[in-house]
DNA sequence: CTGAAAGCGCTTACAG
DNA sequence: CTGAAAGCGCTTACAG
């Protein structure tokens, strides 16, 4: 590969001259900017990035985290960060699992990346105050509201009282919720909207409907050992509530297969609202997040954020879910 | 943050020196390695891996670069591949939609990655050909066969022939085979398959049936319209072959919806084999990929190449795929 | 066993 | 408008 400097002695010019074509500098003469022109041309240069970021101290990228690929809801997220990224001339990395913390930490002190998305509850909030006291820091989908820090996200309160306010309209009074981390504050708002329906219908509120699968979304069967605990305990389950579109489709393959002892008519809803819930046979209820709107909306705020070198400064962007109703 | 510089100056010794501890040289004295080690630890020093890869010229980075993440196949590779990386010493990047061809070309040219894994038909054949002659790379599920080019693969030409051959045994005579890229040779080696399944058991291959969405997936129910052309040409299709799950997900929702003018009793069997055939209300029939182990041997092998300094070798890795009957 | 120095490939005050 | 020089934070022959 060639260098500035094997440009600069093609063109006639000193490297300092080259850099400054290279960056668009005006005051380059016309003449002299042909020649650098001509000699990039000819040696077919390209710049070489890790050195122009280390001595610019910035990379212009930002890293979008997430806790694994494997969940549809996150490929939408990506699109619309896709999307609100092109032509900003920054560029974006997906943080894939098995990054730690320090990993990122590192990414951004030694500026390979400038700024960080994080979806989901990919780390523990006293890591993530670290990161946001430090560098410019956006949450998508997931977020602390006893920390400062700007995220994106729906009214997970909202979320989860329309969704059971739904289900109870329908004349179910046992919902369970398949729900997940208990640290990740959605989790917790959508269980205050699930119980503030409840206490509005006048129905007591049962703690032990409230489960979760030991990890993940209950790929490998476990939601029909937890389901079926519940019905052994006597209680005729109407309703459902899963946190994930993946969680309901696991349900509802269990129930196909008759692994779990759930009645015909058990009212379904989901939160996500990917595909998924749409090729579902039956077509799954859902509370469908803006996924793509999530991924745009962190990308321009992280952006905005970078460049106004802002940092350990908050904000709420609430954006709209919405209920769409199917079959279940 | 602190540099080598800082770390050397606490120390009492040169950055060379701390360097060296850096790097596990083993001739650093106990007692010089033991002051630099208290530094590094009172100063917090995380060493500036954008400096050491420009010096080192190397960047202990591997790309995973795929056509999009919105693809449940793709997230079994990345987890195997994830796997084969862990405790290598290397790190993975994943090469999202939206970056171009020479932005790996850049990156490989630049020593921001030391070699990439190009999954399915990502770019054409000219430029892999261009970044294997001079970069280690390594192919994942899709390959060319007239080009010098380390690839892990299923057999596809048998894969297709497998599946055509159980549908024939169904007593199906019209086997559309919903297809992807023209250019892809797991197409063309299925289709391949296909035509020889077909001769064997003395039907006539119609390239009529060989269809495939404009783009994609067929997300935007792009298929209905192809399938119903089909129908009101007097074709009774009697079986069905889908390059993708998702396109089978998509068929599945169309017939449901009463969208595509199917028979009941269409034989149908899907390539790839992700969770998606297993939750599908039917279960669709899939030659299963094993997704895993596919990113696990690309890795390994990746690997190999970078530390043995080889380019542009060839070399062919065939791994076993798997019918598994299911109810379509 | 250790340090001074060169250099990876850039950018950017500074001086002219 | 341009160039010489310093420097981003590392590593590594080389000399001692």
């Amino acid at each position: 590969m060639s260098s500035v400097k094997e440009v600069a002695a093609r063109a006639n010019v000193s490297v300092a001259t080259v850099s400054r074509v290279l960056n668009h500098d005006p005051s380059v003469k016309a003449v002299n900017r042909q020649k650098v022109m001509r000699a990039i041309e000819e040696l077919q240069y390209k710049p070489n990035v890790l050195a122009k970021n280390l001595r610019k101290q910035s990379s212009n990228t930002i890293a979008m985290v997430m806790p694994t690929i494997a969940n549809p809801f996150y490929a939408g997220i990506v699109r619309g960060a896709q999307e609100a990224i092109r032509n900003s001339g920054y560029h974006m990395i997906l943080g894939t699992t098995g990054w730690q913390a320090d990993t990122y930490e590192n990414m951004l002190s030694t500026s390979q990346v400038d700024g960080i998305i994080i979806l989901s509850s990919w780390a523990n909030k006293k890591v993530i105050q670290k990161l946001n006291e430090n560098y410019p820091v956006v949450m998508c989908n997931e977020y602390f509201d006893d920390i400062h820090i700007t995220y994106v996200a729906i009214d997970n309160r909202k979320a989860g009282y329309d969704a059971a306010c739904e289900l109870i309209r329908r004349g179910c009074r046992n919902i369970v919720y398949i729900t997940g981390s208990k640290k990740s504050s959605s989790v917790g708002d959508r269980l205050t909207g699930y119980k503030e329906a409840l206490s509005e219908a006048g129905i007591d509120f049962r703690p032990e409907l409230i489960v979760k699968p030991h990890q993940g979304n209950g790929e490998d069967g476990q939601l029909v050992g937890i389901l079926n605990e519940l019905v052994d305990q006597g209680i005729a389950i109407d309703g459902l509530l899963t946190h994930s579109d993946l969680m309901a489709a696991f349900v509802l393959k269990g129930i196909r297969d008759k692994a779990i002892r759930l009645a015909e008519e058990v009212g379904m809803i989901s939160f996500d609202g990917t595909f998924l819930t749409e090729i579902s046979n039956p077509g799954v209820t859902a509370i469908v997040q803006p996924a793509y709107e999530l991924g745009f909306s962190s990308v321009k705020l992280l952006l905005q954020k970078i460049q106004n070198k802002e940092i350990n400064t908050s904000g709420r962007h609430i954006l709209d879910h919405q209920l769409v109703v199917r079959e279940t």
